[in-house]
DNA sequence: TTGTAGGCGTTATCAA
DNA sequence: TTGATAACGCCTACAA
């Protein structure tokens, strides 16, 4: 900047304030444009950040970024803020609240404007090291009760409980379910769901198709195992979770089970992915996009200064999207 | 760090030294230790950066961080940066140079220390905006021949000439191929790659089951239908990418035809999701993490001053993994 | 070992 | 509208 106002015969505040769009003499607006080209100038958004105080920069964090689930919001996340001005910096936590706790640290030196969270844990330990009372933060997918925070949410309870009032209609009476483990906050969830559509169905529980055990490939291959050797096999099996989801499908591949003949099945996350396989799987459709828009539009409102309606809790609805793997019995 | 300094009773200049892990009088240290307790005081990593000239940070472009291959790409990049002590901006491109342009731009603006950059474009015109000349740049899948810069890439040809041996060994003699238009830098290798094999083994070219037409599902799709109606259908297809892999298996789901009897398929990119379609296919597999460790890796060299070898130009083999869809004729 | 002071590239205030 | 100057938070000689 400095050689741009030598080179343009100005001092350097008249050429910050023609960078930053304040009316300048129009003589002096084309020497600064042309000692601009001349000397290759570039901005220092750093130095501008200290002064100012905005880095126009947003951290996000997430467990995992290689999962399609995560991957969609972080890239929905990254071009809603991009249009915006900003940039993002995205943090891998590995589910480790460590990490995370770490991660979280190194953006606030890094000056962020505000936080997006996919939180990794659920221990309580995690609000000491959620800034909140610093910047904005907006916590995705993984609600934090005790938080008081802006939180954009899934409807988990109401996705279970409409795949369950679906597969009832279809005259199914044993609906199996694999899901992750009661403490993690969407499996919990989920399970409520599964719950209260029993109890408003007046059907009982049985907890050998009960199987709140991990979102992981090996939980949904390992479940629909066990469940198909029951003497009383479910003849319907929801899967609540992506990874699951694939495990389920290795399995029945596997075992050379029909499907939906046999068995009836429904998904979580329809990502596009699936298409690949035969039949076409009937699926619980997360809006992951819409979910990232919200995050980061709430997040922008915050840190435009609008705290109206503070903290917003958002709960998203999900999809049933019935394709070839449920029918009727 | 003034409050810190005034906390502790001593200056702000020892603080920073404390900071930076020089001496500091035994006494003094635990004051300025309590300080930073107390006044939950954080390095303010931006000002540190427009003094030092380093910003620990370093800008990755992409055209598409979904796709699950560029995905894991980052991740892997991150990963190793991440441990020393760097962390990254991710730019999604969306394959168009204009934005690949303005993206490096304001990556150069925020001050980066370095850059991996996965081409979009293929035009010329690339060369003038990649900041080779300022700040150490490593290209990675996508060479630039006329760029003087560390590239990370394929060995494309290798990759599809050994599919091509692999068929000829089944006894297959029509061997189609469905890859990306020849302008594009990795499909052209990709092809040169098969015209060799065919020249070395004697094999005509038959341009009805040559098919480069774009990397993409629907790409896939459409050419692996339009070949299966020849009078002379081929009895082997190599699909060049992800997505046309893609799009093959969900063709062969359609018209339903017997894999391998009727028709051998090797695909590319061996991504784990790949597990959930029956029978398993067998694939060219990137070296994925390698690309990703060697492109981190190298570039930190050259941000730490060791120039030698510049420019290096790795090319990385791929691995043809042998599964249940080649069947010797 | 410590304090002092200048400077990194901006923005912002105040006079001119 | 412009120029001069202080300030942002940190690092680093240099002197003490």
């Amino acid at each position: 900047m400095k050689d741009v106002a030598r080179l343009a015969g100005v001092t350097i505040g008249t050429v910050s304030r023609y960078i930053n769009g304040k009316s300048v003499k129009e003589k002096n607006r084309l020497c600064i444009e042309e000692a601009i080209q001349k000397t290759e100038f570039k901005l220092n958004h750093i130095a501008r950040g200290l002064k100012t105080n905005m880095t126009k920069t947003i951290g996000v964090v997430v467990p995992d970024i290689t999962s399609p689930y995560s991957g969609l919001l972080v890239e929905t996340i990254d071009k809603y803020l991009y249009q915006q001005g900003y940039s993002i910096i995205i943090c891998n936590t590995w589910g480790s609240e460590e990490l995370e706790a770490k991660n979280i640290d190194l953006l606030l030196q890094r000056q962020i404007d505000g936080l997006i969270l996919y939180p990794s844990g659920q221990k309580m330990s995690s609000l000491t090291y959620i800034p909140c009372d610093r910047i904005p933060v907006v916590v995705v997918d993984i609600g934090i009760a005790e938080l008081q925070c802006d939180q954009v949410l899934l409807d988990n309870a109401s996705a279970i409980y409409e795949a369950g009032v679906w597969l009832k209609s279809l005259n199914h009476r044993k609906i199996g379910i694999i899901n992750g483990t009661l403490d993690y906050f969407t499996s919990g969830e989920r399970f409520e769901g599964y719950k209260r559509f029993h109890e408003d169905y007046s059907m009982k529980l049985d907890k050998n198709i009960i199987h709140n055990i991990g979102y992981s490939q090996s939980s949904g291959y390992e479940a629909i195992q066990y469940m198909l050797q029951l003497e009383n096999p479910p003849t319907a099996v929801i899967a609540c979770n992506y990874d699951i989801s694939v495990g389920v499908v290795n399995a029945i591949n596997d075992i050379k089970i029909q499907v939906p003949e046999k068995l009836s099945l429904i998904g979580f996350d329809d990502l596009e992915i699936f298409s690949i396989i035969r039949p076409r799987m009937s699926m619980i459709a997360q809006p992951v996009v819409k979910m990232g828009e919200q995050a980061a539009k709430l997040l922008l409102k915050r840190i435009d200064k609008d705290f109206s309606g503070f903290p917003e809790i958002h709960r998203l609805k999900t999809e049933l999207i019935i394709r070839e793997t449920t029918r009727s019995i």
